[in-house]
DNA sequence: CTTGCTGCAAAAGTTTTGCACACGT
DNA sequence: ACGTGTGCAAAACTTTTGCAGCAAG
């Protein structure tokens, strides 16, 4: 049978909604029905995806928001910490919806572009170890393997048979 | 007294002169006065720089390499490996000389925009241990944590007591 | 002579900005 | 009315590309 008691990491973690509103007030900014269909579809992506994605997104959905109201809105939900950049390569800039989840690492295959994400205990230890040999208060961090998967490199072989 | 044996390190690694050149016959692409000065440029530059940087240096320096041809020979010194991309944020591309150096994990103060290298033998083996469970053959990594240093922090309190 | 290289200027792609008008309090 | 937000188009920036002439094997 269904408990009725809500799972504590729902109720103790308020909506990113709400956190969201929380933030543009204490900034003096407003909550406006531009910015929540941002965020909404924000959530509504599963993984890594970058600003013009969305906005294609956004308009196959009907939504209206401009190409500068998603990218000053992407601003906010960055400074407020509802999503992070995630630094692949330096060609454009890439998002993720962080707020709240466990900090992940990433393998990145060179042959296929595949990206794996893993959480590891070992990364974040390692941060805390670091940060506090040079009194850093870490905010945020990015570890990115570059290689080649199994997939990668069956792929190249495959290829060199010409 | 000196002795006479010559130190191995230097000479199993030819210099990057060398290794550029190598590089550019194997690629059937041709080792350029032009070139030469680019990596020279490069070689001068003690840490992190960006491409405009580094033209805007040699320009200063008399030399007369154009735009296209810095930004091309960049791409060339990458697949050498003799210098990767530096992932700090999505800004612009930043690069760095790496050839045969030990791999550096980097901390960024989000308030001061310092950058501090250092070196960790955790990290590889972290790295390792990842790509062993994953199959993954590792070419290079970025570990960058972002956070505040003391002085980021000594920075911000003085500046609230306005 | 064929292949690659350079410089220039133009193009391309992403992100930001100026501005006029709109909205909510 | 005021301060903030939005859309649009233009601007700003970084990086890439097309092309004509040049250099080297």
């Amino acid at each position: 049978m269904t408990p009725a008691v809500p799972d504590p990491a729902i109720t103790l973690t308020p909506p990113l909604c709400s956190i969201f509103r929380r933030f543009l007030k204490r900034q003096g900014l407003k909550f406006t029905p531009e910015r929540a269909e941002i965020l909404e579809a924000v959530l509504r992506k599963p993984g890594i995806f970058e600003a013009e994605e969305l906005l294609a997104e956004m308009r196959q959905a009907g939504l209206r928001a401009s190409k500068a109201t998603v990218y000053r809105t992407l601003k906010h939900l960055l400074d407020a910490g509802i999503i992070s950049e995630v630094l692949i390569d330096s060609e454009r800039a890439r998002y993720q919806l962080t707020f709240g989840q466990t900090p992940k690492g990433r393998l990145v295959c060179v042959e296929t572009d595949q990206i794996i994400e893993f959480e590891n205990p070992a990364l974040t230890a390692l941060r805390d170890r670091i940060c506090k040999q040079y009194g850093f208060e870490p905010l945020s961090f990015q570890f990115t393997i570059y290689g080649t998967s199994p997939q990668g490199r069956a792929a190249v072989e495959k290829a060199s048979k010409d």
